[in-house]
DNA sequence: TAGATTGTTAATCGATTAACAATC
DNA sequence: TAGATTGTTAATCGATTAACAATC
C-alpha cells in the first residue's frame, strides 16, 4: 500500500509532525492526539489523521497516538531512519550557534565537518567538531559521504561555495544567507527566510 | 477589486516573491520574468503570473516585470510598506548573528531592542543596538510599539519568554529554539526548523 | 457505561498545469 | 518582423473541512 512516492505536501507535513513528536517526547509525553499536533503545526487535525491513516492504523481511538511508535512509523515512511552527514560552512557567530545546537542532531543529521577560510580558526574545535580549511572541501565530501551543505557565511561568497559543493556532488544545500543561489535543477536549495514568514504573519495581523 | 483578505497561500507566495525581488534588485537587476522568479522560489511560473495578475497588469509582455515597480505593488498588497519594530531575545552567538545580518532589515523590520539576562552584556552594544536587561521587556514593548519577538535563546527558557511577550501584548513570535511553544490562539508562532526542511528534501533525493 | 479520539467518507475549495492568444 | 513573455482560460489534482460511525 502507498508504495508510490509521497506528494511534496505530504512529505513536508510528515516532517513537521516528526518534529512535534520528537519535541513532545523530549518533554516527557508518551502519547499525543491529532488535536495536539494540530496546535503546534497549524495543520487541521482531520488532515493529520488522514495523512497518517494512509500508511496504517497507528492510533488508538479515544486515546491518541503512541509517540515512540509513531516516530518509528513516520521515519520509515520518510525513509530517513539512518544518520546523514552534513558539512557546515562558516565558523562565525552563526556557524558556532548552529554547531552548538541540537537542531540538526535531533533529526538524525550529524555535523561531520566545519569549514572556514580563517587560518586562525582552522584546527580549533567547536564542541567536538574540528574546523578545517575550506580547501579540503571536495576531499571531505567524498571521504565522509556528506549529503548536505549548510551555508552560514556572508551572502557575497555563498554562490561560490554553492558552486564548489555542486562540483563535489552535494545535492542538498541549506542557505542561511539571503543570497539567491543558482544551481543545477537536480540540486535542492532551502533558504532560511525568517523575514518572509514574518511578512505574511504581519499581513494577517494587520487585516 | 480583490479587496478581500488574501488566502494564506497567496500571502505566503507573495512574500517569497518579494524576497526574490529585493535580492535581485541588490544584484543590480532592473527587470525579471516569471520564469526567473520560479527558478528561485520553486513556484510554477504560471501561478506566479496568476497571483500577480489578480491585482493588476504589472508586467510587460515580451519583457517581464519591472523590479522596483513590482516591489511597490507587492508591498501595497501585503500592506507592509512601513517599518515594524522587533525585539530580539538572547545576545549569544545566534542573537549577535541575527543582529549583524540584514535578513530582517531588508524587509522593513527594525531590531529596536536586544534583551539578555547576563548583567555583563547589559549596557553594551551589538552594532548600534544596546543590550537591555530582560526585566525591561514589558516597558520597551509598550514604548517602542514592538510587534514581533524573536527568540534566540535556549529551548528551556523559550516558553517563559513567550509567556512574557504574550502578556506584554505581542502577537507574533519567531522562535529559533526547537521548543514547542504554547500560546493563545490569537498569537502566531513561527519556528525555524531547518532540519524539517532537510528531512523532506532528503526523501525526494533518496527516492 | 460515558467520554474521547480515531479512521473514513463526501463535498468544497484552492493550487497546479498546459495551452495559447495578446502584445511588447 | 520575430522572439519572448504576459495575462487568462479550462481542466485536473490535491488540500481542506465537517460530519460521524467505530471503538478504545
Amino acid at each position: 500500500m502507498a508504495a508510490d512516492r509521497l506528494t511534496l505536501g505530504v512529505a513536508a507535513r510528515l516532517s513537521r509532525y516528526l518534529q512535534v513528536l520528537t519535541q513532545s517526547k523530549k518533554m516527557g509525553k508518551s502519547s499525543i492526539s491529532s488535536q495536539a499536533i494540530s496546535e503546534y503545526t497549524g495543520v487541521n487535525p482531520t488532515q493529520i489523521r488522514r495523512d497518517l491513516s494512509g500508511f496504517g492504523k497507528f492510533g488508538k481511538r479515544g486515546v491518541g497516538y503512541d509517540i515512540d511508535a509513531l516516530i518509528d512509523e513516520v521515519r520509515k515512511i520518510l525513509r530517513t531512519s539512518g544518520t546523514h552527514n552534513i558539512a557546515l560552512f562558516g565558523a562565525g557567530n552563526l556557524g558556532q550557534a548552529i554547531a552548538g545546537s541540537s537542531v540538526f542532531g535531533d533529526h538524525g543529521f550529524r555535523i561531520s565537518a566545519i569549514f572556514d577560510v580563517d587560518e586562525a580558526k582552522v584546527g580549533t574545535m567547536v564542541g567536538d567538531i574540528p574546523i578545517r580549511h575550506y580547501s579540503e572541501l571536495a576531499e571531505s565530501v567524498a571521504s565522509e559521504d556528506i549529503m548536505v551543505g549548510v551555508l552560514a557565511i556572508p551572502a557575497e561568497v555563498a554562490q561560490r561555495v554553492a558552486d564548489d559543493l555542486v562540483a563535489a556532488g552535494v545535492k542538498i544545500i541549506f542557505n542561511y544567507s539571503d543570497a539567491l543561489l543558482s544551481v543545477p535543477s537536480d540540486v535542492t536549495v532551502h533558504t532560511s527566510s525568517p523575514a518572509v514568514e514574518l511578512l505574511y504573519a504581519l499581513y494577517f495581523y494587520l487585516s
